[in-house]
RNA sequence: GGCGAGGUAGCUCAGGUGGUUAGAGCGCAGGAUUCAUAACCCUGAGGUCGGGGGUUCAAUUCCCCCCUUCGCUACCA
């Protein structure tokens, strides 16, 4: 038996759970450990609420609210949804719950005593008025890359870019509106550029040559970059604190504290057990087997940054593997939390009552295991109509009403029972899914599943006791009772098969046959002997007249979805819908005087081009009225060159120069831009204004 | 622009260290059947495996170029 520790990502506790986090990490992880369980493996299955970072504090204020409630919130919300759901964690935790910041803060102080971490001090963004440093997300301003205007300091949420807060053209604290000033201020840095460099490191990327091909690849390209120190503090006073006498108003940075989340919430749960599950032991067959099951989003941090941490810690086992999905799309577009795109799960939860395993069955059949896949409602409705109904649920429910039919029920036998002759279909295909479900291929690993209903659907077609019984002939009697003995034998494999996947349906299966908990462990081979002890083939009986497994999902409740859904989008499309996210807030107030500062003023373009090697830039000849002069501009997204010569601009002359590119940029080009970032040069109306006209 | 992962039947996706007729499910057409949730079972039609070049006796599979989708990354005063 073997030990493993499971975990599935840190799910952030700022909005509810989607059925992208779902296919992409929930189920996956749920049913690997589902599996290991069945095979009767030494596995713990640990997650809980990421309730650090700013995302959270700035909904808070938002929301007029502390954090603690935001979180309070959402965590309730997430860890019902996911019970009920059927993620089977054995201990889903929370990252502000005591046990995780002290042994956060002692994880930390073991590296910082240890002298791993460099000291630094950097420049950062500091809020005179609000007294503090502003973390990356507590700046805004417009994105250096797209020219949207409301971009993060760390990340640009309408064109993708991550950025560096001085990156933002007119960075704006989030706290008073105010423009925020450089200040020196002391940070840790894990020190990845030397530890990538490490033989430790070294011998444990090795690894990643069994990984799936779109993590290694990613991996691969991160190395080959050549990795950078990060700083694993921040200054901020939402999460688990320095603990260093000199780092008064500082935090773990969230993606320091997160992953040892895993850590906390295993001891929380196991007590002094816990290190069975994440260290070495003196015996090295002992180790335990560490497994993060995560999104795409997240491969740098675990499959990077946290195992460096571990490493330079010392004693903790590595992950041995880190199988990430893609991403999900719904109906055609990215799922967006921001957007309200998206199916959620206590909604659905609340929609579809009791039909937790559809959604779980659908799910992992278009899960996102090589590239991006997409969830429709009609095929959703498909999946579980022509697969789970017509295929699954019907073929156990025609087995078990053929059973009232002629035996009343009871197959009780003391005749010995004969083989199907699918036995070596059954047999690969037990082989099929056992290397399937190792190397993580979960949609592959389910299709053997329905495929076992094919078998029998096909073995019952072939065998047609409706046609052969005969009630006055013994032979025919016993011929049927065989046939119906086998085809609950096919009913029982399936049930082990898909044990890991509809967990509920596995139960009604196991409990129409009375087959008992400790008989459902997992074998990969099957042959008559064995089938036989898992459940006893010479005492079957039914008490019931009909099994039905599944509805069939009507037309109405899908239109209603697809309705519910092109509300959404009719709300998202709408540019006079004005959401907290969509029209800037009015900033702070400024005085005339700062106004008039500006030289701003209309010019013409004489000349454009792209500058080579970037995606955004255009290079501009202006006329000013007072000189021709160039200015680099990010407006090619929008503008193609050969077309706006000619136009008439309004720009800002005596903004200092500024080399971009290797091109001296002298002024800037003002564009008008709407909540999505779409950007419009402003004209003056009328024929008088020349060129060198002001704007005041 | 650089890097990574994709582009295979109408749809959702498998597969391939180069080698006889390229696979599955759904959908579609035809047949058979009635135990069953108009379900099941059988048969069939459908693809120059993103495009173009090259290497080879042979390429969808290897090499080069291009187009395209997704992600990471650089440039935007």
């Amino acid at each position: 038996m073997s030990r493993y520790l499971i975990t599935a990502a840190l799910p952030y506790a700022n909005g509810p759970v989607h059925i992208g986090h779902l296919a992409g990490c929930y189920l996956p992880a749920d049913i690997y450990v589902r599996y290991l369980r069945m095979k009767g493996e030494d596995v713990k299955f640990i997650c809980g609420s990421d309730e650090h970072g700013v995302p959270i504090t700035i909904k808070a204020r938002q929301l007029g609210i502390t954090p603690q409630d935001v979180v309070d919130k959402y965590h309730a919300i997430m860890r019902d949804a996911f019970f009920q759901f059927g993620i089977s964690f054995d201990h889903y935790s929370r990252t502000s719950a005591p046990i995780h910041h002290q042994t956060a803060s002692e994880f930390f102080k073991t590296l910082y005593d240890k002298g791993v971490f460099v000291e630094e001090i950097t420049q950062q963004f500091y809020d005179e008025e609000a007294k503090q440093f502003l973390a990356d997300r507590y700046i805004t301003g417009t994105c250096p890359r797209c020219g949207y205007e409301n971009a993060y300091g760390d990340q640009c949420e309408n064109c993708g870019a991550s950025l560096n807060p001085t990156d933002l053209i007119n960075p704006k604290s989030k706290l008073s509106g105010k423009t925020p000033v450089l200040k020196p201020t002391k940070n840790w840095f894990l020190p990845m550029d030397k530890i990538q460099q490490s033989k430790e490191f070294q011998e444990y990327i090795k690894r990643f040559d069994n990984w799936k091909p779109n993590i290694k690849g990613q991996c691969a390209s991160w190395l080959n970059e050549g990795l950078q120190p990060r700083a694993m503090t921040r200054d901020l006073d939402w999460g688990v604190k320095v603990p260093l006498p000199d780092a008064e108003g500082k935090v773990l940075y969230v993606w320091f504290d997160a992953p040892i989340g895993y850590i906390s919430a295993t001891k929380e749960f196991l007590t002094a057990d816990w290190e069975k599950y994440w260290k070495n032991q003196p015996d090295k067959k002992d180790n335990p087997t560490l497994i993060h099951f995560i999104g795409k989003d997240n491969i740098v941090f675990h499959a990077i940054i946290f195992p460096m941490m571990l490493m330079t810690h010392g004693g903790y086992v590595l992950p041995e593997n880190v199988p990430a999905n893609e991403f999900l799309n719904l109906e055609g577009d990215k799922i967006s939390t921001s957007r309200n795109w998206a199916v959620w799960l206590h909604e659905y939860l609340q929609d579809f009552p009791g039909r937790e395993d559809e959604l779980r069955y659908v799910l992992t059949s278009i899960a996102p295991e090589t590239k991006d896949s997409e969830f429709t409602w009609k095929d959703f409705q498909a999946r579980v109509n022509n697969e789970l109904c017509a295929i699954v649920g019907n073929y156990v429910n025609r087995v078990v009403v053929l059973t009232n039919k002629y035996f009343a029920g009871d197959l009780n036998t003391s005749s010995a029972v004969e083989s199907h002759p699918y036995q070596k279909e059954m047999d690969e295909l037990f082989q099929r899914y056992t290397k399937a479900m190792n190397n993580y291929q979960f949609r592959e690993a389910q299709s053997c599943a329905v495929e076992v209903a094919r078998i029998g659907n096909k073995y019952l077609t072939e065998k047609e006791p409706w046609k052969k019984y005969d009630a006055s002939n013994a032979e025919s009697v016993a011929e049927t009772r065989t046939v119906l003995i086998n085809c609950f034998s096919i009913i029982a494999q399936m049930g082990l098969l898909f044990k890991p996947f509809v967990p509920r349906t596995a139960e009604k299966i196991f409990n129409l046959l009375n087959i008992a908990a400790d008989k459902q462990i997992w074998t990969n081979k099957v042959n008559l002997a064995k089938v036989d002890d898992f459940m006893d083939l010479h005492k079957i009986k039914i008490n019931t007249s009909s099994v039905i497994l599944y509805q069939k999902i009507e037309d109405e409740q899908i239109e209603k979805q697809i309705q519910k859904l092109l509300e959404k989008k009719t709300m998202n499309q709408q540019p006079s819908a004005p959401s907290e996210e969509a029209v800037k807030a009015q900033m702070a107030e400024t005085t005339f005087d700062d106004f008039s500062k500006m030289d701003i003023r209309v010019a013409t373009i004489l000349e454009a081009e792209r500058v080579p090697k970037t995606d955004k830039l255009l290079k501009l000849l202006l006329d000013t009225g007072i000189d021709k002069r160039t200015v680099v501009s990010g407006i090619a997204a929008y503008y193609e060159p050969e077309k706006i010569i000619g136009q008439k601009v309004v720009m800002l002359a005596n903004l200092a120069p500024r080399k971009i590119k290797g091109i001296e940029s002298k002024g800037m080009i003002l564009m008008a831009e709407n909540e999505k970032g779409e950007l419009s040069f402003i004209t003056p109306q009328k024929e008088i204004i020349t060129n060198g006209s002001t704007v005041k």
